[in-house]
DNA sequence: AGTTCGAATGAACGGTCGTTCACCGGAGGC
DNA sequence: GCCTCCGGTGAACGACCGTTCATTCGAACT
């Protein structure tokens, strides 16, 4: 016997649904007008008229102008925990791990941009928790790469380096793709900044006697010069290399 | 026979040491705050009481508050332009004059932290004009490293490689020393980072052949594995790689 | 139709801020 | 001593902001 509250579609289930629409609708308003005015020009009641709503609905649904920022991070942070594990699973090879979690990872820093640039700027408006939770998360995925980095010099197939430092290069790298965008957008697409990078950081690291088995990861002249490189212009759809 | 105004310390040369004075005052007491507070949460109030004088007399000397984050960021534009050409001056080899320029760049951001901190978070409250400057200026020095990449390449030290991203990469990473600086700083020296940068960029891209020449500069195993090694751990005077 | 409840509203509130300017004090000149 | 000028002061001003809460509205129930 069901109780009322209970049913499928009840009460809780409508004001569920109801709590993570309008959090949506706040989220999605406040990452475009913070993508524009940054966290402290976007006030709560431009953020209101935006998402169509009144100021005090906004409160309803987060605690503070503060919560609204968190929010639009966290976003970021639950696609990294999730897409990143997920495109490494099922490779064994440890440097094409390393290879899969790091496209995967600029992937993400492609797809919330302006969350990126956010947890940079305004990591001084977050409280202590929100910012602990933005930098334990970039050290656990971090910590992702390190392992398959040792992986792959426990392996023979990287020389010995400061893996912790290589790896933090490789997730500072991704978020140049955010970071430096007025660089480079113009330039090339994700896919092919994140190939460039990969294949220059381990073009560093790996064994000689390694470049050319994981030459489709090196994308630089190596033994088959002329053809790599005919073939990386291909994949980046003319971007310039 | 001088006049009154062209003596040297006349009113205008006294109003001139008062203003840089004053100016100077300013600044370092608002770099100190926004170290702390950030641009945003930085009073002009609480900026007059840092350095000791009224809120009336900071605006004798700055128009408004963003002009206080513009002399801030200028502070390091200024030494950029200096501190990189010098150090690359009188070096006729592009691939040390590279280095060189490249170290000086890292200790400009390691002496000029907060700058390069709020040149990254409070692009959005500069105004156009400062803004340009600040995104000229990385252009222009980035533009000195990829030309010493251009000259290493058309010498056969470098392999082919897209020297722009690689210009770009080098001087993103010699800002991460300041924004991921709590990661970075109790592992090793502002020297140390920079040549492991170095010899990480430059490992991938370095011809075969010329490893052992620029084995300096590589600081990576080579050719004398364990010696270099060694070498370098001493040169960092502890620091972990 | 009347009542109740929950969601939405937006004016009001209290606070903070950047900037200005009337006033003051000190130094120099006559 | 008196006057003028310059630099410094900090309260006042006007604007804006984040947040709250008295009120209203709409839907559901009786």
């Amino acid at each position: 016997m069901m109780t009322p509250s209970s049913r499928p579609g009840g009460p809780e289930a409508i004001k569920a649904a109801r709590t993570t629409w309008r959090r949506s609708q706040i989220v999605e308003s406040a990452a475009r007008l913070m993508e524009e005015h940054g966290f402290h020009d976007m006030s709560v009641s431009a953020l209101a008229r935006e998402a169509g709503i009144s100021v005090g609905t906004v409160y309803q649904y987060v605690d503070n102008k503060e919560d609204v920022l968190l929010l639009v991070i966290e976003d970021i942070l639950k696609a990294y925990a999730q897409q990143v594990p997920q495109a490494m699973s099922g490779i064994a090879d440890p440097l094409e791990r390393l290879a899969a979690g790091f496209l995967s990872y600029c992937g993400v820093v492609d797809s919330y941009q302006t969350a990126t640039l956010l947890a940079y700027r305004e990591s001084r408006s977050l409280s202590r928790s929100g910012l602990h939770s933005v930098i334990s998360h970039e050290i656990e995925t971090t910590g992702l790469l390190v392992a398959e980095l040792d992986a792959a010099v426990a392996a023979g197939t990287l020389r010995t380096h400061d893996t912790a430092l290589v790896g933090s290069d490789l997730v500072f790298l991704a978020h140049m793709w955010a970071l430096k965008r007025w660089q480079l957008r113009d330039r090339m697409t994700v896919e092919a900044y994140g190939r460039a990078q990969l294949g220059l950081v381990l073009g560093g690291l790996i064994d000689a006697k390694q470049r050319e088995r994981y030459a489709h990861l090196l994308a630089v002249p190596g033994a088959a010069s002329a053809p790599a490189r005919a073939a990386a212009r291909t994949r980046a759809g003319g971007g310039r290399r």
